[in-house]
DNA sequence: TTGAATGCAAAATGTTTGCACCCGG
DNA sequence: CCGGGTGCAAACATTTTGCATTCAA
């Protein structure tokens, strides 16, 4: 559903920026990069089989090697969700906050701005920077909640 | 040094609390849950290598199964830190806030009252209950960000 | 005695690496 | 053309599982 990326970060922009930094412009980055988009908190695995639907024979080192120059470059960025692989999506301004259910292992996605609090008495109190882009809380979601209730 | 694990959790309780759900009370169950104690945030790895030191013998399968049924017991609990094998340590009433350096890998705690605005304002908006105790922020530390700067 | 627990080995997952071949620029 | 990029296979790292043996109760 809907677009695979957001205009603003990614329209046509990273294509330059790649060649700018010497690396090339292959069908095996670009389709890495429209799957992140499109399939939103993504393992390399289910990536590639996205991957796999429109280009056959894409390899899963390619696409750990992508991930990982995707992200150097600030294209997309990485979450550890706490069980099993890491997921990937495309990097925002900001970050987003990620809420995982330990029951239905679902995922919300709060603005970096409730955790705002926070990240100023870290940064007051211990010198701590958070990464907020970096951030997952576990718990129990409303649906769960009121379920096991 | 010092003891191994904190005197209002474990003093003793547990052995009776394995026996009265059933299961037995081991040499190695004893030896991962004083490892634990002893070492605060360490993989299945590290435990292993610990309880090797008095038990030599015992094997990392065991220790996996051992670590999953303390916890169930809610004597240990594990966070995942972000990169490789999720660490263990002994559970407390309130849990802890880990604090991870993405540059010296350092790990801080800090009590989960900072983070009580986020949790209030995730249950009243989300209806979503954080699990505080299974939470680690990224970020960079005082001593990194000052090196760096 | 008896079945829960352990040890061992093998399988399952997830990720990285070496190397020959391929292709974008 | 040329060197970066890909595919493939094998190595690695981490965790799980099947099964025979052992031992706590």
């Amino acid at each position: 559903m809907g677009r695979s990326v957001p205009e603003g970060s990614l329209g046509g922009e990273w294509q330059a920026q790649l060649r700018a930094r010497g690396y090339r412009l292959t069908p095996q980055r670009q389709l890495v990069l429209e799957a992140v988009g499109e399939l939103g908190h993504a393992t390399p695995e289910e990536i590639v089989t996205a991957v796999r639907r429109t280009a056959s024979g894409i390899n899963i080192s390619t696409v750990y090697r992508t991930l990982e120059l995707l992200e150097e470059l600030s294209l997309v960025e990485h979450t550890h969700l706490g069980h099993g692989a890491p997921t990937y999506s495309i990097a925002t301004e900001d970050g987003h906050v990620h809420l995982v259910c330990r029951d239905c292992g679902g995922i919300e996605e709060v603005p970096p701005s409730v955790v705002g609090p926070v990240v100023d008495v870290l940064a007051a109190t211990r010198g701590f920077a958070v990464d907020v882009g970096h951030f997952a809380l576990f718990g129990r979601c409303r649906a769960c909640g009121q379920a096991s209730a």
